[in-house]
RNA sequence: GGCGCGGUAGCCAAGUGGUAAGGCAGAGGUCUGCAAAACCUUUAUUCGUGAGUUCGAUUCUCACCCGCGCCUCCA
């Protein structure tokens, strides 16, 4: 297969992905600040990257990926005040419930997952450095970045000097910056805050160098990828790229991944509007974690998504086109005679080629889900023809357990993740459990009924099914099966 | 104003210089005791608008309209 191409932001054009080698591919990416729970848009950003590094395992690449997780900004301090809380406090528990909502959404467990605060003493070290080579200067107990000192600022964002300085002017001037442009690597300390000790006195590190600082501690001065939110372009990363460049005069990252915005019936998701959403939220009100993962996955990343609760609907539909064609492989794929079986394998190879094909093309997912469909529809054909001979039906399944290792959606953990997750949050669940002994009783008597053609009581015993929470369907040969009701 | 992304059927959405993937929803049919599921057929003579290049454009160029993002700490 080719390689895979990536769109690269600083230079605005799809670039090949190096090939995998026995070097892990270094990847950083920027999470969450934990000062709230993560919202569907954070999540969108996290799995599509989740996605790109599932892909590019299936693909035999290596990975050394970076987590990130903000935990001392502005933001928390004013939250951890308004809450009553400990600042350290309220940051774990927030860093704490991004993990919960990891663990449901089924995002990997990345090779390193960072909190700021650990990392302290290295960004220390990176200010002074930066100090030395005259790329920062200190002020009233603060050190600022010098813009100025570094020529390629802004080609990450496009921006030039003159419309970055006519921007910042419209700030308040109350910083003692030489530049308007310059920005803080490291804030003196103000009463009530927390502080670490700085040969500049106490303060706590500006929101841009721990990113830069971490990223090089894990990955080396130079590194593959770093991934994040669109919105990060500027001024987060441009401004990551100068402090590491500045000194180190290597090329920072290879290559920028962004992820575009999420939309909420389009418009900008805010509490204002009441369309804001964390995950919790949606899970509360019964979204099950893997119809989430596909609406959030089914976009590809550079294109924003515009999140609806129909579109929501469509997703768990999908999920369940999906399920139900694996299902009936499971069922029925064993017991088929065995006749041109070759055929059959042949839709299975040509789904999996421009499945692949499409996620190496700048990780279309949507085109990649439009193969894994062409290929269910042509097996419930065969299903229906009964031409699916037990060779199609598990090279149809292994393609099936492949392309959930990479996106994730087909829901078998759902309930085991639901109920951790409402163990861990002590969220409770609008799914109520269901009555396994009133509907054993029920499919038993309806079984009994149909033998002796009695359909009414059938009927009517569907029906009381269906007031339980599932739905039956008679299978060929008077077997009853029965689902979960949507 | 600057930089960037996007406007494709009721909804979500792929895509190509040669005539529109896929999913959801809808309609008809097959199957079924009835259903469900599945399958088949059907739902954009048309891809924001206008002009241009071309034998031919949704795909290239220009202009315009609309939506969205960033422009100093928002994923």
């Amino acid at each position: 297969m080719a390689a895979i191409q990536l769109y690269n932001t600083l230079s605005r054009q799809l670039e090949a992905l190096r090939p995998p080698t026995g070097e892990p591919l270094g990847m950083y990416t920027c999470g969450l600040t934990v000062y709230d729970y993560g919202h569907i848009g954070n999540f969108r950003t996290f799995i599509a990257v989740d996605v790109l590094q599932r892909f590019l395992l299936s693909e035999g690449y290596q990975l050394n990926a970076v987590l990130n997780l903000t935990d001392i900004d502005d933001k928390i301090i004013e939250r951890a005040r308004t809450a009553g809380h400990g600042v350290g406090e309220h940051a774990a528990i927030y860093a704490r419930a991004f993990e919960q909502d990891m663990e449901l959404l089924g995002l990997r467990q990345p090779e390193h997952l960072v909190r700021a605060t650990a990392h302290i003493e290295a960004m220390v070290a990176w200010c002074d450095r930066l100090i030395a080579t005259g790329h920062a200067y200190i002020s009233q107990g603060s050190v600022y970045f010098r813009v100025a000192s570094f020529p390629a600022y802004g080609a990450l964002s496009g921006k030039d000097a003159e419309s970055l300085l006519v921007g910042a002017r419209v700030e308040s001037g109350l910083e003692q910056k030489e530049d308007a442009r310059d920005f803080v690597l490291w804030k003196a300390h103000k009463p009530g805050e927390p502080s670490w000790p700085s040969p500049w006195g106490p303060g706590r590190p500006g929101w841009h160098i721990e990113c830069s600082v971490m990223a090089m501690h894990y990955l080396g001065a130079s590194f593959d990828l770093h991934a994040g939110g669109a919105d990060l372009v500027f001024p987060h990363h441009e401004n990551e790229i100068a402090q590491a460049e500045a000194v180190t005069g290597e090329r920072f990252v290879r290559h920028w991944f962004h992820v575009e915005f999420l939309l909420v019936e389009s418009e900008k998701m805010s509490k204002s509007l009441g369309n804001y959403y964390t995950v919790r939220d949606l899970i509360a009100r019964g979204v099950k974690p893997s119809a989430l993962r596909y609406l959030l996955a089914s976009v590809p990343p550079r294109r924003s998504l515009n999140f609806t609760h129909e579109g929501l609907e469509q997703s768990a539909a999908a999920v369940e086109r999906l399920t139900g064609f694996r299902d009936r492989l499971r069922r029925n794929g064993e017991n088929q005679p065995p006749a041109g079986a070759d055929r059959a394998v042949e839709w299975v190879r040509t789904a999996r080629e421009n499945f692949r094909a499409a996620l190496a093309d700048n990780l279309n997912t949507a085109a990649a889900l439009g193969a894994v469909f062409e290929m269910v529809r042509a097996g419930n054909a065969a299903l229906d023809a009964g031409e699916m001979t037990a060779q199609a039906a598990r090279a149809a399944l292994d393609f099936l357990a492949y392309f959930d290792g990479i996106f994730g959606v087909l829901g078998d953990e759902d309930e085991a993740r639901l109920a951790a997750y409402a163990l861990g949050t002590g969220l409770e669940l609008s799914a109520p459990a269901l009555d396994m002994a009133a509907i054993e009783a029920r499919l038993a008597e309806r079984a009994a009924a149909r033998a002796r053609r009695d359909y009414s009581r059938s009927d009517e015993l569907r029906r009381e099914l269906e007031q339980l929470g599932v739905v039956v369907e008679d299978v060929k040969g008077g077997e009853q099966k029965w689902r979960v009701k949507k």
